[in-house]
DNA sequence: GCCAACGTTGGC
DNA sequence: GCCAACGTTGGC
């Protein structure tokens, strides 16, 4: 399958991108959305690429760049009663809530800003501009292509 | 920190 | 299966 895009949200005081720059790998796990959990389960794969997104603190904006590193598979934490994200009525013979494993790949040079994402000319169009709630977001080859060159990297 | 928008739950 | 009540998200 070709590579897919993907947009990950997370507010930084829960886990930030230098949280996963640190750890190099994470479960991305507690997203309790059927839609996201829908993608997360059927469609998000392997070697498909992350735009890591801040939410909710300032500046809210794409950080960097991540890639997934294992498909869709039941998140663990739903089972887990201990867990901020246990969900009583999840049944280990059918799992309700799926994640996956994303590795940290480079933080960009300049983050992309929501305010600059919605001024930029072929952007208009992009989830988080216009269903922003969703955590877990498509993102269009073109509008990767554009987010990237403006993030830059770090050489 | 507020609150509008959205998603989910549960009584009927 | 409707919809009011409730909880959460996330930009402001």
């Amino acid at each position: 399958m070709a590579k897919q895009y993907w947009l990950f949200k997370s507010e930084p005081s829960a886990y930030a991108f230098a949280d996963l720059e640190r750890e190099t790998e994470c479960h991305w796990d507690g997203v309790r959305n059927y839609q996201a959990r829908n993608l997360l389960r059927d469609t998000i794969k392997s070697g498909d690429g992350v735009l890591f997104y801040h939410s909710r603190e300032k500046p809210m904006a794409v950080v960097g760049v991540a890639e997934v590193v294992r498909g869709g598979y039941p998140d663990h934490t739903q089972f887990d009663k201990n867990s901020r994200y246990y969900d009583p009525k999840a049944d280990p013979a059918n799992p309700r809530w799926y994640m996956v494993d994303v590795a940290f790949k480079y933080a960009f040079k300049n983050s992309v800003t929501l305010e600059a994402i919605k001024g930029m000319p072929g952007l208009e169009s992009m989830v988080l501009v216009n269903r922003s709630r969703l955590s877990i977001q498509p993102v269009q080859p073109k509008e990767w292509a554009i987010i990237i060159a403006e993030g830059g990297r770090y050489s």
